[in-house]
DNA sequence: ATTATATACTGGTATAGACCATGTTGCAAG
DNA sequence: CTTGCAACATGGTCTATACCAGTATATAAT
């Protein structure tokens, strides 16, 4: 395993509670305790806890204890999360074509985007989506060929969020995404079904691993007139 | 006196880069160096170092140092801090020019949005935004009239959150944005200085106040080429 | 039974060391 | 002068221990 200590064991609290183990308001066992279970310092164990903390998942008391916090599951989604689970919290039928894949050098944005070192691979995909069997989006996916080192073309063309929790032990942390508007050009119109020049919704967003290195850079373009991205803040 | 070591040290810190010691992108002394000057161990010292670094005014590199970092005010504010904010932040001189302001009734979407009463009253407020007195932005704001009682047309055009908080004692809370893709129409083109058929990034945004009462339904048509949207999540 | 008090337990802070992976730098070889 | 590599510096992780300030609980005094 790569990753350190206290994440592996923020990774199995985690699951335990997902799991059942505890639930809402429960108490969990003291850090002393827990330092021993998982054959750990104390100072170890509570970089454990603090992540966890940070994420809303538990909150400490002073002389009572450690709980679990009531998960407010909300937007954070938003970003993180593929388009197929956005497709299907809408009640539409995902798919998608993909109209390339690649293991290429990157270009210097993708390199200055997902910290690459020169000599670094990556796995380009282009892909259309679609809702219902209607065009939504157009989108370009890199990603460092040490992060799917192993996975097979399916694994990482379905949902690469749900491999790499599965097969590699990492989450997704946070993304950041930036959103722009220009029109579609001839060759995106064609693949989306919509004229040169018709309104496009342009996505970028570099999605991070939870210890903070970006594990993919995205550029999707949305047919204007058929999506809407929805936020809460 | 009361507080603990670790922030007594963070408090020093942070008033020796606003005294101007260290500059943004200046490094700073490396944790061991500082824990023998503040006469602490270094995890203590790494502690003061992590709060800084949370609260952005700090960045880490492994290998490198730590550095000032340059304040990015962005994100948090994207949905629920206005206009004004915005361009400040990204060191852009805000003005506006109000193209029509009236009080009026609510159309269907305006009462359904804002969850008004059916003989309530709007103001509805077409403005043109500038960043560095180029066109960024044509947005239409309408506002329940009971919310902006006894505030005068300045108070409400200039900077509506603040002139909230300072006079009305109401804090907004949060925000629901929708984000979509168009083209200009020939009337917005003209207001923005663009072409008819440019690609338009709109904004709806509803804004709530704390207790959940919505207080503002703005629509925005942003100008693809001159306006980026960042999240992060 | 109620109230006071002592005790055990909790997370919070702090120490002094250690090793690691990565980034930087200066020196040697070409 | 450039290149490659070794030495060094840096933040990241981890240990084992200690004491503190709050909270909870069992115990003793009323």
């Amino acid at each position: 395993m790569g990753s350190p200590v206290y994440i592996q064991i923020h990774n199995e609290i985690k699951k335990a509670i997902e799991a059942g183990k505890w639930s809402v308001g429960d108490r969990i066992p003291s850090e002393r305790e827990l330092a021993v279970q998982f054959h750990v310092s104390r100072m170890t164990l509570r970089q454990a806890i603090q992540t966890l903390v940070e994420e809303g998942i538990l909150e400490r008391f002073v002389g009572s204890g450690t709980f679990v916090a009531n998960q407010k599951v909300q937007e954070k989604m938003s970003g993180v999360t593929g388009f197929t689970d956005l497709m299907l919290a809408q009640g539409k039928q995902p798919s998608s074509k993909t109209i390339s894949y690649h293991v290429m050098s990157p270009s210097l944005s993708e390199i200055e985007k997902l910290k690459l070192k020169d000599d670094a691979q990556v796995l380009r995909m282009e892909r259309v989506r679609y809702g219902d069997d209607v065009p939504i989006s157009f989108e370009v996916a890199t990603i460092p060929l040490e992060i799917v080192e192993g996975l097979s073309k399916q694994e990482v063309s379905e949902s690469l969020y749900r491999t790499l929790e599965t097969k590699k032990g990492v989450m997704p942390g946070h993304a950041k995404q930036m959103v722009s508007a220009s029109t579609a050009s001839e060759r995106i119109a064609e693949y989306l079904d919509i004229k040169r020049g018709d309104a496009i919704l342009r996505l970028r967003q570099i999605s991070y691993l939870q210890d903070g290195r970006p594990f993919e850079y995205v550029r999707t373009q949305y047919v204007g007139e058929r999506f809407e991205f929805v936020l809460e803040k």
